[in-house]
DNA sequence: GATAATATTGCAAACCTATGCAAGAGTGAG
DNA sequence: CTCACTCTTGCATAGGTTTGCAATATTATC
């Protein structure tokens, strides 16, 4: 009752070689009067193939390792939930790993991923060394970023158009005719914190503008939070880019609380994501949709050819998004 | 240099058997100058145990699934992030799977989730058919609730106490001279909606009052939004105990929105979980906090007892949480 | 109906590790 | 120095599958 149903035992029931087994269930050639003998006799006894054992021998574990820094951002749960999804219709699935720490934390996390030989690894948004880099390469291990670039490495990865998406943002907010803006930064530590900082900057150059001041708000809501005090009440900032919608609530929940000030009316705020968030009533936040339907898709269809042709190119994917237009700033008139 | 490495390569170089190998990694006895011999061995090749061989041979695979319905509801990335740290330190690693549906998805999910030979697994708040149960029991496979439970069967489970938690929030509802008091529950086809709805009815009764009316918000945003809008026009309730944040925070949203109705002043909102959301500026929800930590903490340790001990008892447990009083209802005053 | 070509099938080896068993090395007592 | 005992170690097998190879069965061709 206890003991696991094997192939052979599926052979024996079906009168069959237990290589026969392996084949109708692994998709190689048998006849169909063998297949259905194999089948019903599988049904029969609930065989379902070991996939350890399977992986062990053909080297494709069929377990692809995610690791995420932050969860408490909703476009990572979002992102999680898609990912899963497209990667369950290709018949893999995912070992998650959190790794908010830096440098060891991600090493150790690696090292494990690799015990379980996953025949891929997605990093959301998380820095991946050299030396990692490396290591994933000398075991054949593809690897993609997800939603986090990385300079100069031919890594594979994925990312929205932050330059551009930026430069839309200051654009939209030049036209709306903001006079003193400021932007709180993603953490100037990632690519995504640099590229959407000096998007911005260059964006508010060419609409004729300049950007006030500049606070690095490290992806954290308190930090944020007191950020945009500062670009307020010392800067008399009456519009903030903030560099993602995380910080942005925060920075919205300050403003409106401890503030006293009216969001759009006395100071726009614009984010960057278009988590589900944005749009509730609460916030109603203009920001730049990152359209994760596609980064999914991009990030597993790169990872997987990677996966099935060793010397597939790292693809380097940039995806353009919209600005969604709410109420958190003001709108530009037409004319 | 693509090769991997196993143990009889670092067996070669350290001058001793595989087997030697394999229980200096395994922790079994070993004398010092093998041990030192096979480490530095192991390091000079970066030699790691295979856990796919490991497993295949031990019957343990060290990976736990992890079935997940909602995850755009915050309580569950938070309990998943902690959830993963936690079974970390143990050893073990989450194979994650998402299965909204009803019946068929789910029962795939653990098919696959079986193809993988988990050591346990978790289901946080999916239904689990009698079918599936049995499957488990069958497979050797331990399985725990989590955050939802299930009548009649013997099934490992950890909740918080849903009926004295609701009875809580009815009490203070009371207490605060709310005179119309109405519900928008959890989906009534869990058993988690059922009881909250429960605690509360009986909970209002024993305060001296009754509930008003009650709708089914089925766990979600609009649906919920709708109820609330019902619940206030047609049947002029003054309070309205939402049966989870999630929800919750969508009718603050449509009260305060679309209908101008102040939320405390003019209706007093509560909710049930205190996710972080709940905290924030925008909301301020008065809350049942459910302890996240100490339910993933019973999930694991009860988890991993019924692992280690084929016939360990399955656990049914109950964790109570506080009243998180904050400013979205009308707080009674003392005397 | 005979021959060539193709499709199916079984055998056995391989994947990488853990572990029972027996032999060898080491330890202590007398 | 010998004996009895414990600790280490290597050998060989097991775990459940895939797959190359050779043999056999089937089909097609003329």
């Amino acid at each position: 009752m206890k003991g696991k149903v094997t192939s052979f035992d599926v052979a024996q029931r079906a009168g069959v070689s237990q290589s026969a087994v392996s084949r109708v269930f692994s998709g190689a050639s048998a006849s169909k009067a063998t297949q259905d003998k194999v089948r019903s006799a599988a049904d029969a006894l609930g065989y379902r193939p070991n996939r350890l054992a399977r992986g062990l021998i053909t080297g494709r574990s069929k377990i692809i390792g995610l690791v995420v820094a932050y969860l408490d951002n909703q476009f990572y749960p979002d992102a999680l939930e898609r990912l899963s999804n497209v990667l369950k219709e290709q018949g893999y699935h995912i070992l998650i790993f959190t790794a908010k720490g830096r440098g060891d934390e991600v090493k150790q996390t690696f090292d494990q991923l690799m015990d379980y030989q996953v025949d891929g690894i997605i990093a959301a948004s998380v820095g991946i060394s050299d030396e990692l880099t490396n290591k994933c390469a000398a075991a054949g291990i593809p690897l993609v970023l997800f939603n986090r670039g990385q300079r100069g490495g031919a890594l594979a990865q994925v990312t929205s158009d932050n330059l551009q998406g930026a430069a839309k943002i200051a654009s939209f907010l030049v036209k709306g005719g903001h006079r003193r803006i400021g932007h709180i930064s993603g953490w100037m530590g990632s690519i995504t914190g640099q590229d959407r900082a000096q998007g911005f900057a260059s964006g508010l150059q060419a609409a004729g503008s300049e950007l006030v001041h500049q606070i690095d708000g490290m992806y954290r809501r308190d930090t944020a939070a007191e950020a945009a005090e500062i670009l307020v009440s010392e800067h008399g900032c009456d519009a903030i880019f903030v560099g993602n919608d995380h910080m942005a609530f925060a920075v919205m929940d300050h403003l409106r609380g401890a503030m006293n000030i009216s969001v759009s009316n006395d100071v726009s705020i614009v984010g960057y994501d278009d988590v589900s968030m944005a749009a509730w009533g609460a916030y109603e936040l203009t920001t730049l949709r990152q359209p994760v339907n596609r980064m999914v898709h991009a990030a597993v269809d790169t990872l997987l050819a990677m996966i099935e042709d060793a010397d597939a190119s790292a693809d380097q994917i940039t995806i353009d998004g919209p600005l969604v237009v709410r109420t958190s700033a003001k709108v530009p008139k037409e004319n």
